[in-house]
DNA sequence: CCGATTTAGTTTCATTTGTAACCAATGGCA
DNA sequence: TGCCATTGGTTACAAATGAAACTAAATCGG
């Protein structure tokens, strides 16, 4: 046991335990949660995450522009102009002129975009309801809540 | 409105409604905390992300292996072997060949990595402080507990 | 209507990250 | 003892990501 003098003993590694550090634990559970996901539907269908958000957004606002898709998924201008361009060179999504603004386009789902959207759609559902299996009604209300406002308390951060 | 036919009018959208998401507002949550937080020591100590976690570890549990502190940070190997580099390039972490197995290393803080643990580890506590801040304490141990429902429950997904 | 500024989106380049192949030391075990 | 499968860690190469510069269309001020 080594002498800690007249301080209070407390070193900075009592104050910080990483595996109890709650931006750690966060990473970690988001990190098992999107691969266990993406896991199930990269490969198969060859689509990235960022790719399979914008899939998702447009599924329910079609005809959304690039930026919009951008503020909707909070992904960067930049890696929404690499996924769409995946997307329409895949033709899962096309992309038109926007009618009143020549350098936006507006951005909807192909026919063979709904229809991947209707096959991952549910595949994403039944992970996430496996994961909250875990959890009683009541926990997950509790969660949803807490991860609400966590969200917000974050943005201030 | 679109005609529905004789189905029950739930397409995958309505069931599928990204901002609601678990895994995805899990990414978001984890996404600003882990940047707000990086913000603040990244540039000041040039210090990523991956090391800083090393050196945590290493604060509190010296003499680890690679391999070891793989497990504790839950990085794979080829990150922890990288970041490991640049800590002992940079004099921050001494590697050691392991007593008692000539490949491995034992891994420990030089003083000057003590000293930046010493630095860091305040401002780490003081963003989590400062993200829990929005929640009361009983929340917190709500969230706590919550967290390690579905960190083991993600394992077996 | 014309130039200056802003905005939507793309491209480029540097850095990070992931996967797989690799090297070297170890631990069976015949 | 001597081979072989395993394990700790690194390297090499490809793909993903991020920051900044860039293009082109739109808006604003005069």
């Amino acid at each position: 046991m080594r002498a800690e003098a007249k301080t209070t003993g407390k070193s900075p590694a009592d104050l910080l335990v990483l595996e109890r550090f709650l931006p750690y634990r966060l990473s970690i559970l988001s990190n098992r949660v999107s691969r266990a996901i993406a896991a199930r539907y990269a490969k198969a269908f060859n689509l990235t995450i960022p790719e399979w958000r914008i899939i998702a957004v447009l599924g329910r606002r079609p005809g959304l522009t690039a930026k919009e898709v951008a503020e909707a998924t909070e992904m960067d201008k930049v890696a929404v102009s690499r996924a769409v361009a995946k997307l329409v060179s895949a033709k899962r999504v096309s992309a038109d002129v926007h009618d009143d603004d020549g350098r936006a386009q507006s951005l909807t789902l192909t026919p063979q975009g709904e229809a991947l959207h209707a096959r991952i759609a549910p595949i994403a559902i039944e992970s996430e309801r496996r994961l909250l299996a875990a959890l009683s009604i009541t926990e997950r209300a509790q969660l949803d809540a807490l991860v609400d406002r966590l969200l917000a308390a974050a943005r201030q951060l």
